[in-house]
DNA sequence: AAGACGAAAGTGGTTGA
DNA sequence: TCAACAACTTTCGTCTT
């Protein structure tokens, strides 16, 4: 096994560092990013001489993945085949464990169960990676040990976990989109997404709008070289300092529909403030600026 | 007639006393 | 807790193509 160098986690700083070897994953205990997961052993560190030596050291099995409600590791106490072999001492305490182990279930886990099946059905709708859809669940369990679903509807949480997620992934969704998916008020959405980032400390930063535009072009129909224009106006806006506290997704559209304009694929503000979230209003406002500022005038008369 | 433009008033959320 | 505030929206009248 190669030592690790990493020992801070780059995102929160943190040195809390969790190695898991069934994963090949190094991650953050405290917010959850991998660090390192091409971290693969090829060696079998161990022999089988018989079948019990076998029973006892493979470790193989069904993938662990957030995404089910017990990482897909269930653990029951056992049933009755256990019990006959238990002394009369042992009998109580294998009860009170059983009922423990219902206690637990019926509360934790059935609404993660619950809960992460409603993951999956807003993730798809929304067509989300699955590493989204993991750091999501992964949240989401977090949350649920937490107690920060009491006196929030279920529903809602997902929904914060899933936006929290897109937004770390770069992969950003708005908050309408999320609304709508999950049938949770945006209003609802962003108050659960500010509360669980902040009691589960996880870092989100300032989402970049250049994450929108891929998804806004193609929406758009326009083509690559409009995106990549669209992406360069963006870069050259940050650098200009014409950014900070805008909402990204009013300059994604407005950088959109300008690189549209230039690239002779003219789409109309109204077309491109739908696919957008924005009204005309506010791309009138970003596109003033960028003309202003960047001196793309000459661009457009040609 | 449709699209672009801009002024003015309204909205929801953040911040700082 | 409240008021000031910035960003964004809604609405609407006017100009341009």
């Amino acid at each position: 096994m190669p030592e690790k160098t990493v020992k801070k986690c780059p995102e929160c700083g943190a040195t809390n560092l969790k190695v898991n070897r069934d994963r090949g994953e190094v991650a953050c205990r405290e917010c959850g990013l991998v660090l390192e997961d091409t971290m693969v052993d090829f060696e079998q560190e161990w022999r089988e001489f018989d079948a019990e030596a076998a029973e006892k050291k493979r470790r193989t099995g069904a993938p662990m993945s957030y995404t089910h409600f017990d990482q897909g590791l269930g653990t029951e106490v056992g049933t009755k085949a256990d019990y006959y072999k238990l002394g009369g001492g042992n009998k109580n305490k294998f009860f009170r464990l059983r009922k423990w182990q219902q206690r637990i279930s019926t509360a934790i886990e059935r609404n993660l169960k619950l809960a992460l099946s409603e993951l999956k059905r807003v993730s798809s709708y929304l067509k989300l990676p699955s590493n989204v859809e993991e750091e999501a669940s992964r949240m989401y369990t977090r949350a649920v040990q937490k107690n920060l679903v009491r006196g929030r509807s279920m529903e809602s949480v997902v929904a914060g976990c899933v936006y929290a997620a897109c937004r770390r992934q770069g992969v950003p969704r708005t908050l309408d989109e999320i609304a709508e998916a999950s049938d949770v008020e945006k209003k609802e959405v962003g108050r659960t997404y500010r509360f669980v980032t902040r009691e589960l400390d996880i870092k989100i930063l300032p989402s970049n709008p250049a994450d929108y535009v891929p998804r806004f072009a193609s929406s758009l129909n326009l083509s690559a070289e409009t995106q990549t224009r669209a992406v360069e106006i963006i870069e050259a806006a940050q650098r200009a300092e014409l950014t900070s506290g805008r909402g990204p997704t009013g300059i994604a559209a407005a950088a959109l529909y300008v690189s549209s304009l230039i690239n002779g694929e003219k789409r109309t503000q109204r077309e491109v403030a739908d696919v957008a979230g924005v009204t005309e209003v506010t791309i009138r406002n970003r596109y003033k600026e960028l003309l202003e500022e960047l001196g793309l005038e000459d661009e457009l008369n040609r």
